[in-house]
DNA sequence: CGTCTTAGTTCACGACCTGGAAGAAGGGGG
DNA sequence: CCCCCTTCTTCCAGGTCGTGAACTAAGACG
């Protein structure tokens, strides 16, 4: 049970939150809509917000004509207040991308990487940090976090487990911290990609969704209530090991008849191969083949496919009643674009009538580089949380 | 987003729903230890227990000896300071439970109901709640609220879709409020259970599980972050219906392969019979002896059946991560005595490593006559909630 | 009986929001 | 140019709240 006491304090911290996060979330607004949406006085949002443009935070953006009288004077998150660095640590390359509170990418800095060792991740992430604050001219002390996003499991910013990387028990943000005076943040991959979308692209507005990612394998982001759920310890949102056939398909993780080795693509085209079809040597070239041929197998292993996916979000319909389901990854993208109401009417023959007829499917619409871009905002969130407060 | 301000009363409001929150779940409670828990001064502690003493919410409840120095007094929540009744509404029967706050049953009315329309389930349910507090003798102005469990999907008090009773759209609690003057809640029966497990019965201590209930059907009630999940339209849950065999048994929602037709009682005997095995008329009574038998096809039915729940478990497991998973409902609870260290390993083979050993599945403890007790919680949390406040 | 230790209480203080009133700012219309 | 209207801003009295420090209470021990 999450106990804690409130002091006076607490009180405008909170009440700075509130201001703060309207005006970041819901676009610019002027003092006079703020307290009609915070039911705040009049009296009190005027005093906070001079208080956050004093501390620069916030800035006035233009007036918009009021209805008959003085016209309202608009106010947004100032973007170059400070600045938020992300990173997406895959298992060949590291990106790590410098925004400006609106999320506007001012620098980018990729390396390649031949073995993903912690020493090595560590040492490019910091390379790129500080690639990307020279190329951009902001100051260090300007740059309000850094987020790192890490395929695998990751508990109170240590990564825990990432099979793709090889990697147990890896202290991240703590080996991050050594090399740099930014407060670092180390969160999944797949939730990092699940909040830029919840944040901006196809998870806008909605409080309870699902990012269901299907490339080679399959993952999912789990938002509940407007944030993130993680579970007991961090590792909800395996979507892809959900037994779909008893006694299926053997999955790489060991177990029979997960989803994954229905819908990835790894699962996919084996299904194919074992059922006479050819596959080239790249998976991704080999999948768009499959998708477009229309022969026999082809289109028997993509309607299977399609069928296996709805199933796999008919259990999500049904376990968490989500008001709406992004796909994406790159498996996910191609097989939407195609065949999105054929999903979508597949899921109804498999899900309940009344959590389907609430549910929205979805495609995400920031491709697959919003990684980073999502491991970016979490130092914003942490900003918005403490509001405005920075360190 | 959820966005609200806090003013200066919200304070105290939430520091005594603190307060008395602590005291309620973890105890009785001295002041001094209040003061560590709650991280309040020890100067508000005092005030606020003086305050909640005073209005007869809490109580002194003997001492303890300290470290040497003045005695600590115990506080205790006044079992006797109001009181809460509890309804549920079943197919044949409606119950209705009265209980003093420390949630000891002062009063019981069971009244058989032949056909479940909404009139007549309200008109036992007053009838039931006059008789529980004429025969405890206790004030109708001290009853704090009446919680009903319905086994179906409850939205904002209201039932929205019940197929076994078959109503849809009863605006249950509006319907029982024209009868009494006593706040009435309404909520789904599987989470009432789920609330009276995690309160009172094997949930206690955990902050995310899920309460998993197998009768002649199978659903749940998932816990996250201390309280009950709902999803977006409250029908989350739906453990039953989730695919489990693609293509496999047809379930009586329409779906095939749910995982309810094979590990509910009636898919189990319905597997039973198809395997040449003879059942009695009995559902309960013929499921007992299937599970007794030690001949074919019995054994395999059976082995299958904890085969496919453990599944069903992973797929738990998997998804939601929580930390504990706590069986129910009478077909869970035969199955679990007998094999629930085989289920335990069985899940072991369909889920991952790292959430499966982060899992303890356990059984139920309160038997199936909790859920009374848990719809009677209802009107604690509020009170809780707020910090002792009555109407 | 005095002293030590820990538990609980009292009180002045500063931080905070609110409602109301008065006024300044910024535009439009006559 | 003046008046009107709406949007802020400023100010103040009124009230609530948690806090730290000083203080009181209550038992143990010698």
């Amino acid at each position: 049970m999450e106990v804690r006491r409130t002091t006076v304090r607490d009180m405008r911290r909170s009440n700075r939150s509130v201001i703060l996060t309207s005006i970041y979330r819901e676009g610019p607004l002027s003092r006079q809509e703020l307290t009609v949406r915070t039911s705040l006085s009049a009296a009190s949002v005027s005093n906070l917000v001079a208080e956050l443009i004093a501390e620069g935070v916030v800035e006035e953006a233009g007036s918009v004509e009021s209805e008959g009288g003085r016209p309202r004077v608009l106010l947004r998150v100032a973007p170059t207040f400070r600045y938020v660095v992300g990173a997406e640590v895959g298992e060949t390359r590291v990106r790590v991308e410098l925004f400006d509170l609106a999320m506007n990418v001012l620098a980018r800095a990729d390396h390649p990487i031949s073995s993903p060792t912690p020493e090595e991740v560590v040492k490019h992430v910091l390379e790129g940090l500080s690639t990307v604050i020279a190329s951009s001219g902001v100051q260090p002390s300007q740059v309000l976090g850094l987020g790192v996003a890490v395929s695998g499991v990751v508990e109170d910013n240590a990564v825990v487990d990432a099979q793709t990387l090889g990697w147990d028990a890896v202290p991240l943000a703590s080996m991050l911290a050594e090399g740099t005076d930014i407060p670092v943040h180390v969160d999944n991959g797949a939730n990092m990609l699940g909040q830029a979308e919840m944040w901006f692209g196809a998870g806008r507005g909605a409080t309870d969704a699902v990012v269901a990612l299907v490339g080679s394998g399959a993952g999912s982001a789990l938002v509940a209530g407007g944030s993130s759920y993680r579970g007991a310890r961090s590792s909800a949102g395996e979507w892809g090991h959900m037994t779909i056939v008893y006694d299926g398909r053997q999955c790489r993780c060991g177990a029979l008849g997960c989803l994954e080795a229905y819908v990835g693509a790894e699962g996919v085209l084996d299904r194919y191969r074992l059922a006479g079809g050819t596959v080239v040597k790249d998976e991704e070239a080999a999948f768009v083949e499959l998708l477009e041929s229309d022969e026999e197998p082809a289109t028997t292993v993509v309607a299977d496919t399609i069928g296996y996916l709805a199933a796999g979000f008919a259990n999500l319909v049904n376990l968490v009643n989500p008001e709406r389901i992004v796909l994406g990854g790159w498996a996910g993208l191609l097989l939407g674009e195609k065949y999105l109401d054929t999903l979508r009417a597949e899921v109804g023959k498999h899900a309940l009538r009344r959590p389907y007829a609430q549910v929205s499917i979805v495609l995400c619409e920031l491709g697959r580089d919003a990684v980073a871009l999502g491991a970016a905002t979490l130092p914003v969130v942490r900003l918005l949380r403490d509001g405005g407060a920075v360190r």
